[in-house]
DNA sequence: AACGATACCGGCAACGATACCGAAAACCTA
DNA sequence: TAGGTTTTCGGTATCGTTGCCGGTATCGTT
């Protein structure tokens, strides 16, 4: 006996019962009379006993857990989608595994992935949910769900919000307050969710006849780290923008900063909008107008389609769109006619 | 083959060698010739392989992976718990993996753990945080380290803040600035921490001579609406408090949005001070001051515990403490004598 | 040329659990 | 009571992987 642990076979030799007797016990099978399930559930529960997860899924390839593979679990983007993944499969009585691997190198995060799915595939979890994956397609006919996948087309079901349509929306609002030197931070730029943000950008302004001006332009990465010093070049050019939309919540908190460190009073002298609806954005001084992209939905609709596709059910479409709604609080302001 | 990836042997076939020669080389034994090696890693590459967690465990009995059990990923004390423990457990290059059951009935939390600790045992992580744990005693020989435990004494390595210390030094704050009537709004007391930090408000008063009003004190559970309930009493009693002393960060959020309903002003018209110091205590209106407990530090002092422990080394002392600090902020104000 | 020493690799058993098959026991039915 | 049916249970193979053992090929040495 080299395991730390109760296995199966010391619950059998306490209980008097062959090894087989005791897994009809632990799945509820029919063939088992009822005082000798009662009395393995005893020596069960006085071992303290459970049934290994990993020998448990190499056999019976069904593990009632659904995998989710992210890069980080701390980011508040990530967690809130946990958070919403967490409440469906919980009401389907699945258990939830995050995984986060530490071999990451950066430049072939595509294989990267493919090992975690390939890791967790079929003997760990029933299902996956790829937070922001980089790969288009994996190696294996197994449930696989992405959210903000970097890719346009993947080969498996994908969530997104509509980000293009949500900047485009928040544009049309500051346009509405008379902005027209709009400055722009963008995200990672690798990602599918910036490009399309930026997208929006851009349609709002050519839609309004404003021409893009490449010096309100700046990008970042969705920190707000690289937000401020992004901010910090808009805010101290010659001919500095009046509002500066954020292609996030922590993007815009760093144009809070920014502002701060130059003396400069949100909404009065300048307007922000951000982009996710994090929590800490209504309680931020001043609350923050931004684009809700209900992270929490997308994480609960990931999760749906992954208990679907466990269950055999067929997934009708690809592509599902999460849509996004413009929340205003107090970061925007109308601006006066500067000539008046 | 009824796996739906790839597993070893068909690595094994596609590059013509044995199974066993391939799991050599996947764990860089030495007995390989170097072009072997080197056509087994690219077939491994063209097939997209990775190894199975569950069966490398359930074999090896070891898997370079550390596991957190948890209730709930997306609290930001939990969040920020596991930030800390996945930079240390990347810094050696372990994987993280965080685990929350569905199955939860609350009367028998204590076997719940149980269960969760046996299912990963040995077979699926080398090594398993348990946050907020309420046994004291796991059946198994294995490392685990303890993070908030409910229990003073456990039987493995416990995390905690200096609880009790740190709500001294906050009332100590308050009592300096001129408060005499401190309200406090508890956490959930069926854990340690809300407990000790109860203790902390009354050491406090006692020491200053201060003689403890009952109708001061009111339960809550660490949750934002409960305290908002919780404060909207203490508040519209005949004799409210001054100022109020809240268990946790989200408790003084509750607190803050009980004032705004009443109509009342912070600092002006009441003091408030927060335990933890989470991200979003700095950012709301009026900044929080609060007891920083470095969540950040406690995860990874955890981390670095069970590390040690999966390496074979003994931990000298079985309860380790992180020190708190008073961060102040805006929320606070020194009372004028209500007399002059 | 013959031998021993390596280097390299394949076969087999085992990890803990479940699926399947068939045997033993218990229960009916006539 | 004999025969058949059902209930209950044990034995065995197997999941994907690694550890161990031993076999073969290659090479250097005298």
């Amino acid at each position: 006996m080299q395991h730390t642990g109760v296995t199966i076979r010391d619950v059998a030799r306490a209980a008097g019962v062959s090894v087989s007797t005791v897994s009809r016990v632990l799945n509820d099978k029919e063939d088992v009379a009822p005082e000798t399930a009662a009395a393995v559930r005893r020596v069960i529960e006085e071992l303290g006993y459970a049934s290994s997860l990993a020998a448990r899924g190499l056999r019976s390839r069904t593990t009632h857990v659904v995998g989710v593979i992210v890069q980080d679990m701390w980011h508040p983007f990530i967690s809130t989608l946990i958070k919403g993944i967490n409440e469906v499969v919980a009401a389907h009585s699945y258990d939830l595994l995050a995984y986060a691997s530490a071999r990451r190198n950066v430049e072939a995060l595509a294989q990267w992935e493919q090992q975690q799915v390939a890791r967790l595939n079929g003997t760990i979890a029933d299902g996956i949910i790829v937070v922001t994956p980089h790969a288009a397609t994996y190696r294996t006919a197994f449930p696989i769900v992405a959210v903000d996948p970097h890719q346009a087309d993947t080969e498996f079901p994908a969530v997104i919000s509509t980000n293009r349509q949500g900047v485009l929306e928040a544009m049309n609002y500051l346009l509405g307050l008379g902005h027209r030197r709009i400055g722009f931070i963008t995200g990672r730029m690798d990602l599918q969710s910036a490009v399309r943000r930026y997208d929006g950008y851009r349609s709002a302004l050519q839609e309004a006849g404003v021409a893009l001006d490449p010096a309100l332009v700046v990008e970042g990465d969705y920190s707000r780290e690289t937000a401020r010093g992004a901010a910090l070049r808009l805010l101290t050019q010659p001919h500095p923008p009046t509002a500066i939309m954020a292609s996030s919540d922590d993007t815009a908190f760093g144009v809070y900063d920014a502002a701060a460190e130059l003396g400069m009073r949100i909404p009065e002298d300048l307007s922000v909008i951000g982009f996710d609806n994090i929590a800490a954005s209504a309680s931020v001084n001043p609350p923050l107008t931004t684009v809700d992209q209900f992270i929490e939905r997308m994480g609960a609709l990931a999760a749906e389609i992954v208990l679907k596709l466990i269950q055999g059910q067929p997934c009708e479409s690809r592509v599902h769109k999460v849509p996004t709604q413009l929340v205003i609080r107090q970061s925007c302001r109308a601006i006066e006619s500067v000539h008046s």
